[in-house]
DNA sequence: TTCCGAACCGTAAACGTTTTCGGACTTGTG
DNA sequence: CACAAGTCCGAAAACGTTTACGGTTCGGAA
């Protein structure tokens, strides 16, 4: 059933039928009402092959995958709520989304590149930015439209939603210097991750603020799962002036950091407080309940969407960035108490 | 950078140029080489619309996902686990893998019908079965190769693999009853799912092996997430005769059940003994720590995709059905223990 | 020398669509 | 009635490939 074939049956030419379809003009009501009617009776939709072929579109969102290392993702309800919300976002325009992953070993570039070449969307989403990322750099000189959902070390003029990570420590820094902590233990992700670094610098800046001086022996810098975590936390443990709370920037980092504590016979909560990153279902999984962020991931999906449907339908691109860091509200229950020094 | 510019720039024809790359013959060795290095060389990738619309294949493999009531497929690691098993075992046949998102409220053989007529994808991996399918009867009607993760009502020829309920919930009981337990808890899918009727099968027939009487009131169907599986538990727990071991048939429901069960003052894993399902990261969060079953995500992904494979590059089809049921190993640690009747 | 077959290559049609261009017909105006 | 201006439609080119077909060259056999 293609075009050819509606047209015959309608006794009409191929090209009045794709203007009637496309909405164009100089075709009658009447044949368009006609033509309009024929092909949903007959079940007739675009080969989109020729489509594309033709005007150079596809109509459809990449949203690109990495399937190592790309935490920002792994969480399970994140992934999931964040799609819905960018789904949406994309159908009120007319796009779809498809989710593209890197094969194995691929690096993000020449995963692109391969993309590209082959037309398969008209613009991307970027997760689990780097800290030197080529990708932005190789759309960005290319003008293909893109979000990218974090920053990289340079924040040139291209278009990014963050995490609120500066808010983040800000205020779990606030919350545990104000019960009296002083010395603070932070996890973190690798240096390889843009996060990382932000994360890093807030951390020292609220110290500063406090009056207090950072002790590196503080900082953990490495894979944030729940192995990592777990041996991160043990060491932390092993100095010789151990934390009295802990900050753990991962999302399954708080179950290995828990196991950890109560192998050194420290109940979280009671005897130490922790504060993880995002309210995932292991947060309440734990006992005591993981204090941490909550953030709406349907409105943020929704957010990415918007900002790449602009970019793509202007044809003036993304010269002007459009940048802004989400906001993440703080979910007060029961691992950030206790652990006070003095008492 | 197209067939065209890379043909002159070699002063060759279009023809010889596509017949090289794509290991045709009548091509000598010495320009294929050469062209072979141009085309490398000057970055030249074919236009895969132009390539579809003349061969009629994408090499590309979609899975479908809907992002409501996937309950098979919305654990994190579950989802990230398969998705690398099947990436790598399409990638050895030179196979893409995107991910299709239904948009919210289109129900799937609508997605489905879209996605054929556009031509997106040669295959089909499916996800997320219901009870009565129309997916698979589409699918089926139209020669349209795939593979479906999960059964349906009608067992036709078609082809699947099915995790093994039967042997999960067989095993669980055979556990429990071993214990002594006689009033044993099911929370499961509802009816819609197929699962369920599977699950609720095999609970009953472990009984009848058991010699004893099946009480309906002790097997609940409903969703399966932490909110619903909170409900379930309380609802159980309210009955005049509770029971004294809990099977939960859903990733996260256990997390919800901790909390019914303490909230009664029962604790899991000594008053109450409690199986689930899949061994997710939030089993190990728990306290004590879940008893539940492991089973190799990336090989299953690997044999859906080999399955895949092998129906889209036979002509044949899928005339003969390929199905099997995956295997399911319990992980005993704390859970499960305790509850026991008389003592 | 002449002829044949193999090896190699170019030409052109085809895949399904969109869009420009011009032609035919209708309508309104002088 | 003549002419201009719309309105609507068909013809054909173009997008980038692949592939069937025919043509040229060349070496070797008769």
């Amino acid at each position: 059933m293609d075009i050819r074939a509606l047209a015959s049956h309608l006794g009409l030419s191929i090209g009045t039928v794709s203007r009637a379809l496309n909405d164009r003009k100089d075709v009658s009501p009447l044949t368009r009402q006609r033509v309009l009617e024929a092909a949903s009776a007959l079940g007739y939709t675009p080969n989109q092959s020729g489509r594309t072929l033709r005007i150079g579109r596809t109509a459809t969102i990449g949203f690109m995958l990495t399937l190592e290392h790309d935490s920002a993702v792994h969480g399970d309800p994140f992934f999931m709520a964040l799609l819905e919300g960018v789904q949406a976002g994309l159908v009120e325009h007319g796009l779809d989304l498809v989710i593209l992953l890197a094969r194995k070993g691929e690096d993000g570039e020449t995963f692109l590149r391969r993309h590209i070449a082959r037309g398969t969307v008209d613009g991307w989403l970027l997760s689990g930015t780097q800290y030197e990322d080529a990708r932005i750099k190789l759309l960005s000189e290319r003008r293909i439209p893109f979000v990218a959902l974090g920053r990289t070390a340079s924040i040139a003029d291209y278009p990014w939603i963050d995490l609120d990570f500066e808010g983040v420590v800000a205020e779990a820094m606030a919350l545990l210097l104000a019960d009296g902590h002083r010395r603070i233990g932070l996890v973190t992700p690798p240096a390889t991750i843009n996060n990382s670094h932000i994360v890093v610098a807030e951390y020292r800046a609220a110290l500063v603020r406090a009056g207090l001086a950072a002790d590196e022996a503080l900082i953990h810098r490495g894979d944030t799962d729940e192995h990592d975590g777990e041996a991160a936390t043990r060491e932390l443990m092993a100095l010789e002036q151990p934390p009295s709370a802990l900050l753990l920037m991962g999302e399954t980092a708080p179950v290995g950091a828990y196991r950890a504590l109560r192998d050194k016979g420290r109940e979280p909560g009671r005897d130490i407080a922790v504060i993880g990153l995002r309210n995932n279902p292991m947060c309440q999984a734990l006992s005591p309940e993981l204090t941490c962020f909550t953030l709406d991931l349907n409105a943020l999906g929704l957010a990415l969407a918007g900002k790449l449907v602009s970019i793509v339908e202007d044809e003036v691109g993304y010269v002007e960035a459009i940048q802004s860091r989400w906001p993440l509200n703080i979910l007060l229950r029961e691992s950030h108490k206790g652990g006070l020094p003095k008492e």
